[in-house]
DNA sequence: ATATCTGCAAATTGTTTGCTGACGA
DNA sequence: TCGTCAGCAAACAATTTGCAGATAT
């Protein structure tokens, strides 16, 4: 919390940004939130707490956290784009699907990641990034 | 070529739908152009093959032929879908994308697909379906 | 004959952008 | 003060839908 609005405001100060009201609130709810949200869905959740911050707002702001590396962009089958925290200790974690809830959670697993790094040397490919989803039932839901 | 135009010609007699000339040349310039494309890029190419078949119609038929099992949905992220072409004997693959030039590798691993359904067991999960991306720069771009 | 298609244009959805007044440094 | 920001509405891009005429069965 106190990292995260630190980070943005180094970001903020070194490219003659401005530090404003909205931008605390977005940022704060975003991290309660607790990361797989939607813009639309962090608008929502802004609206309400608060003032009439807008929804282009929320996109800027959103987008402004991933570039200062706070937020992620992923794309679940959804038609929308959600956004996740990029937590400090974590290193990269790939994420199961509950295609009924809508439930996403994360996990880690280093063999899998081995066994891609070996398919794209296999390849002659350097890896920028992954992702891996696995989609299906959650315990509650099936 | 002739199975899917098998496969297509059954789902429709068993849907009181009815096969349509839109229809066989969408599917056609579909396996033609072996998959990954966008609606869009093959709405493309089919205008320049022939009459003037909508837009619509091809997303029409490409939901179609997802629900026949003859393509699937993906989506890389870069905004819009992409449809490939479901092979008989090929089990489910992943994909190598080159973030240069856009060129999509498929690959096939059993050992990952084992350790995805270990992961997926240990979270009480049942696996529908997964998708794996892995980014980065190809040989020849590299 | 009749129900399903098609093409077109209009509607939707998610996201971005232009503009003008507001505001932080 | 001055440049960056916010809110709003309009613009956009990808996809879907409604409608009226066309066409398989």
């Amino acid at each position: 919390m106190e990292r995260e609005k630190e980070i943005l405001r180094t970001h903020i100060a070194g490219h003659h940004m401005k530090q404003t009201r909205q931008r605390e609130v977005i940022l704060e709810a975003f991290l309660k939130a607790g990361g797989h949200v939607s813009a639309e869905e962090l608008y929502y959740k802004v609206s309400k707490r608060a003032s009439s911050i807008g929804l282009a707002t929320v996109y800027r702001t959103l987008g402004l956290l991933c570039e200062c590396g706070i937020a992620q962009q992923r794309e679940f089958g959804e038609g929308r784009t959600r956004f996740e925290i990029v937590h400090e200790y974590h290193q990269h974690h790939d994420h199961l699907i509950c295609t009924k809830c809508g439930k996403i959670i994360e996990f880690e697993n280093p063999n899998i990641e081995r066994l891609q790094e070996k398919v794209a040397k296999d390849n002659d490919f350097t890896v920028y990034t992954h992702k891996l989803e696995i989609y299906g039932l959650c315990s509650e839901c099936k």
